[in-house]
DNA sequence: GTCTATAAACTGATAGAC
DNA sequence: GTCTATCAGTTTATAGAC
């Protein structure tokens, strides 16, 4: 699927890869023979692995911002919750992890001015958890002893865990454990077709 | 802190290395380096990579075992599951990542012999969470609505998630978060001193 | 924008001497 | 067990022609 310009091809292809097989296992190299071109033109698009790196987590950041907005249209804070482990489930269907859960696992590996749009995806992913909680705990949709920060901060990690560990194991089951374990701390009943 | 024998502290090294910094990310050169050999000894050792890789994975499964054989003296089934989060806080605490879970990552990229204790170690530790939360809702310690297969697959993403992201944000309060919602889905209220 | 050519460093690995 | 020497291949990156 050829898209309208290069560089989006190749940060297409970078995130791809970045997701399937980890930040450290692609190369420049990888990413030509597979757009059809040389290693030494994929750096006229981008001078840097780490600039590509950069600019891949940067766009996946203004991505995730798109998705809340949309989100925000929903009716109730169980839907906005349930989209948000939905897109999850979408990323494991592809075989993939989180780009950020990657990114995260090898932390230690990359230069500095990367961390700081990791950082905000997770940063910005547990804020907007923990206000639905809270939206939903106040208006009654929810029922939980439990301080709703607490709740919405062990979701995240959830559901990074479950799905670097479903393509060892588990598939698809450990999503939806998770899935159910999560609406059950807040007294949301499992919806039985 | 040298020990006896050589293939022991390479074993140790890079365990710690792929829990640093990932298997994609440390060579025979890293390795040698900071033993003081050269590399060409190193493989006199471990013929390949893989075959590092392999024996270093073997043996955390391995140590898995003697865990769980350790925690079985406990004597509760609290106690057993607090053991269990208490070594992930461990890891944690070095600055690390769970072996399994830095493999897991990396899986796409790991040829075919080492999946199999990585499996293991996964399926093991499911295994033994299930056993726990299991044997604790029949004898009352525990109070749950949730199937317990439902409550014990939840966990094991949680913790590995937790570590992977406390490196970037959140630090030990990840695992907390992880930790308290787990036990108040069992029923277990939070001691506090 | 893409190419060829080239570079310097690294990677996993082997052969054979000590 | 460890060394030197050597290998072929890869990786990230630059210079300059088309």
């Amino acid at each position: 699927m050829p898209t309208a310009d290069r560089r989006t091809d190749l940060l297409d292809l970078a995130q791809g890869m970045i997701q399937e097989r980890g930040y450290n296992a692609f190369s420049f190299k990888d990413l030509a023979a597979r757009v059809g071109i040389k290693t030494a033109s994929v750096h006229y698009h981008f001078p840097s692995k780490g600039e590509l790196g950069l600019q891949v987590m940067k766009r996946y950041l203004d991505q995730l911002e798109e998705c809340l907005r949309t989100w925000a249209e929903l009716p109730s804070e169980t839907a906005r919750l349930r989209a948000f482990v939905g897109s999850y489930r979408d990323t494991e269907n592809q075989g993939a992890i989180c780009l950020c859960g990657s990114m995260a696992s090898d932390i230690q590996t990359l230069n500095a001015p990367i961390h700081s749009p990791i950082n905000r995806y997770l940063e910005r992913s547990e804020q907007w958890v923990v206000q639905c909680v809270q939206a939903g705990l106040e208006s009654g949709e929810f029922l939980s002893t439990l301080p709703p920060e607490t709740l919405a901060m062990s979701l995240l990690p959830s559901l990074q865990g479950a799905l670097i560990l479903s393509r060892v194991q588990g598939g698809g089951t450990l999503l939806t454990a998770v899935e159910q374990s999560f609406f059950a701390s807040l007294g949301v009943l499992d919806e039985r077709p």
